[in-house]
DNA sequence: AACTGATTATAAGATTAACTGATTATATTT
DNA sequence: AAATATAATCAGTTAATCTTATAATCAGTT
């Protein structure tokens, strides 16, 4: 019967609290900013390409951890939205490679932007170091993940 | 032309990612312990009814961050598993309490015991302190998005 | 060169978790 | 007493993921 918080079980909700709360302030200020929004998982799989150039869709099906399938619904919305688009890959005629359009180069501006008005949002809660210091511990964890699976 | 990754601008993805990893590491060691799962979300709440004691449906929403509506059908769909009850509330007749059952008890106490060991691997991954500090973090921003709520 | 197994993209349909928009009963405020 | 707010709840919708299955191509082996 004790009282005391037990913030170890905390973790799980805790993450999933703040992933809710960090797209609803990107979503908060694409909205002020008028920006057309697309949702958070299109935007997360749209970083990431951003970060990597050309991509096939069971590559950054693996980078986001979901299924090809569940990818190819994100590209081809995104490909109709005129933001992507494929074409065959040189070297694998059963892939094909997946690259922004110039629209899509346009609005990973725009998100960059509003990413890094939610950063400072944090920072001035945190403070510049430990957010930093945070979000590298973070992403220590999620490249164990990665790591795990080559295992 | 930079090179160089821009980890602000990960923190969306980092979190989306880690929140995902985090639960299937937890669905993982339940499943070899051998414990019937509940599905992500009705585990955050029912380990958020767990540190509050009897509470409304209403409440629980707003800890958790979803509409009543949608609070509503986890608590009917734990209660038909046998892991809460409803009662009337003394002081509002509108209102019903959600309260553990005996079952419930002890689930709560299978799932803390893979919560500890999910937060094992992780120290592993990033030292006992620095975990502890990044989760004490994370808790701040958390707690922060509370505060604006009332604002 | 043909065979086998793995990989890439894709389709179709099911499932899940959240949403919006009501309604009913009770409480609170004016 | 009337108006407004709150708690629970119903019904229907949307969104994101999953599972299962198919076709084309590739890579290694016989």
């Amino acid at each position: 019967m004790r009282k005391t918080p037990q913030p170890r079980q905390a973790l799980g909700q805790t993450l999933m609290l703040l992933a809710r709360d960090f797209q609803k302030r990107l979503d908060g200020d694409l909205e002020i900013r008028g920006i057309p929004g697309i949702g958070a998982r299109h935007r997360a799989v749209f970083l990431f390409l951003g970060r990597n150039g050309a991509s096939r869709a069971v590559d950054l099906a693996e980078a986001a951890d979901i299924r090809p399938q569940s990818m190819m619904k994100i590209v081809h919305e995104l490909e109709s939205l005129g933001l992507v688009e494929r074409r065959k890959d040189p070297t694998d005629s059963r892939a094909k490679l997946i690259d922004f359009t110039g629209e899509g180069r346009q609005l990973i501006t725009e998100l960059s932007r509003s990413t890094e008005t939610v950063w400072q949002q944090y920072a001035r809660i945190l403070g510049k170091e430990n957010l930093e210091q945070t979000i590298a511990h973070l992403n220590t964890l999620v490249q164990a993940k990665e790591e795990k699976r080559d295992q």
